[in-house]
DNA sequence: TTAGATGGTCAGGTTTTTCTGACTAATTGT
DNA sequence: ACAATTAGTCAGAAAAACCTGACCATCTAA
């Protein structure tokens, strides 16, 4: 994943491409999120191909995995600052998407 | 290509999904483009991507192609209405490449 | 103690996407 | 007449993405 990029657009995509992760980015705009709760929301999917959109989106910092020390440790991820920042183009997305 | 969707980066990625699509719609954004401008412009791209993207993109609606007659007849591809809807969309894009 | 949930990994196969090279046809310049 | 440019198409191969099913470890509830 070169982050060079004069086209933002391909920049987007390169973070999101994938079947998975615009879903996937989406449900954590909600808050942090879990793996088995991802597998379960997104119809059609599969652990495997949940876990490495995971994987990548975290490798790209749009996503980070924190271990919660309770009684059942359980994990959760989240948007990072990065992730963020592309929260404002998804409401512009929304806009456009109402518009056509 | 189906377009009911509740996730607009989805909706995005799916209609700028594919290798050269993000790129030659950026540069359709400059104004009408030709075939062989856009394969000169894109490097490591190759006729036959080129021309099923930009199939592909037609058939969206985001481009459309005109046929100038005129003495050596040429072919333009420009954004439609529709194309242009996504003009804020890339601005906004730009705005936060620049800021992360 | 045994079943079920969570959060994965791994190998292998299938499907989708992309690339290469050959070919076509119209037009223009030399 | 011949080469070059534009704007493609097509078949087949290669590469990338995705899926399935098996497996594993930890924990909890019955």
């Amino acid at each position: 994943m070169e982050s060079e990029n004069s086209c933002p657009a391909e920049y987007l995509l390169k973070m999101l491409s994938g079947k998975w992760k615009p879903q996937i980015f989406r449900l954590a705009l909600d808050g942090p999120i879990r793996f088995n709760t991802l597998l379960r929301q997104i119809e059609g999917s599969n652990k495997q191909s949940i876990a490495v959109a995971l994987k990548e989106l975290e490798e790209q910092s749009l996503l980070e995995k924190t271990i919660i020390q309770q009684k059942p440790l359980h994990i959760e991820y989240m948007l990072t600052e990065k992730g963020r920042t592309l929260i404002p183009v998804f409401q512009q997305l929304e806009h456009v998407v109402r518009v056509q």
